[in-house]
DNA sequence: TCTTGCCTTGACGTCGGCGGCAAGGTTTAG
DNA sequence: CTAAACCTTGCCGCCGACGTCAAGGCAAGA
């Protein structure tokens, strides 16, 4: 399978698989020529890439899961770096959730305020 | 009131103030020698910019509360436009939300099995 | 006068995950 | 023979909110 197989396999550009090899989580053997060869457990790797990519991981976080699996087990979640980067993952998470609904309760209040400002000084007269 | 001053008294930097100002949140009178010179109600400008900052808001999405706040309003959040923006950065903090708690129950569901998975292979021995 | 400490504009660097283009080599089909 | 469709490396561009110089002007105290 060279590059652009892969690709469209994995559902993404040829780009970002060379990007994703300079950043150490794909490697490739090389064909006589110098073309990249992968093959399916490439393709298993760069799916796990795209899942945690597209939950929000940034690369440096996804390479133990690379590593989990590369280094033969079935799912790249059960080695002990990848549960910590889990366990970390949850907790900014979560943070995350809390500092949005602050935000949103701020907003909610910050609308309610200038709605009824609005209204005690429109209410009689044209605005 | 020169650049530096604002700048220490509304908690930020001379270089995002005139960033500010290239972006159109923020106007200056000059004097002679070609300072910038402020006053409190680009303090109170200011101010506003950099809680939206904080929220979560884009200088784009600011523009309407600055204006607002320029018009003689004493709060930046009772015209239209603000309140137009409000109520679109709630659905979009809600949404953020969502996809967020999504996440962590993905997340967290990946954990459980990860760790169900090394106990079940681990539990008799050496691991 | 000299230094210190403001201020000015302009332009490049940062971060992350690529997109897009250049300039070439390879392989296959017609 | 040539065109099409792959592949290679390398480098610049992008987004947003600034940071960080560079090179110079202005003001005020010792």
């Amino acid at each position: 399978m060279l590059i652009g197989e892969l690709a469209e396999r994995a559902g993404t550009s040829t780009r970002a698989l060379r990007y994703y090899e300079t950043h150490g989580l794909l490697r490739a053997a090389r064909s006589a020529n110098g073309y990249r060869v992968y093959d399916d457990a490439d393709l298993r790797v760069v799916r796990e890439i795209r899942t945690l990519l597209g939950i929000g991981f940034a690369l440096d976080d996804i390479r133990p899961f690379v590593d989990c699996l590369r280094a033969g087990h079935p799912s790249g979640d059960v080695c002990p770096d990848s549960v910590a980067v889990l366990r970390r993952k949850i907790a900014e998470v979560d943070a995350g959730i809390d500092r949005m609904r602050a935000v949103r309760d701020r907003l909610h209040a910050q609308l309610t305020v200038a709605i009824e400002s609005r209204e005690s000084t429109c209410s009689s007269r044209t605005c």
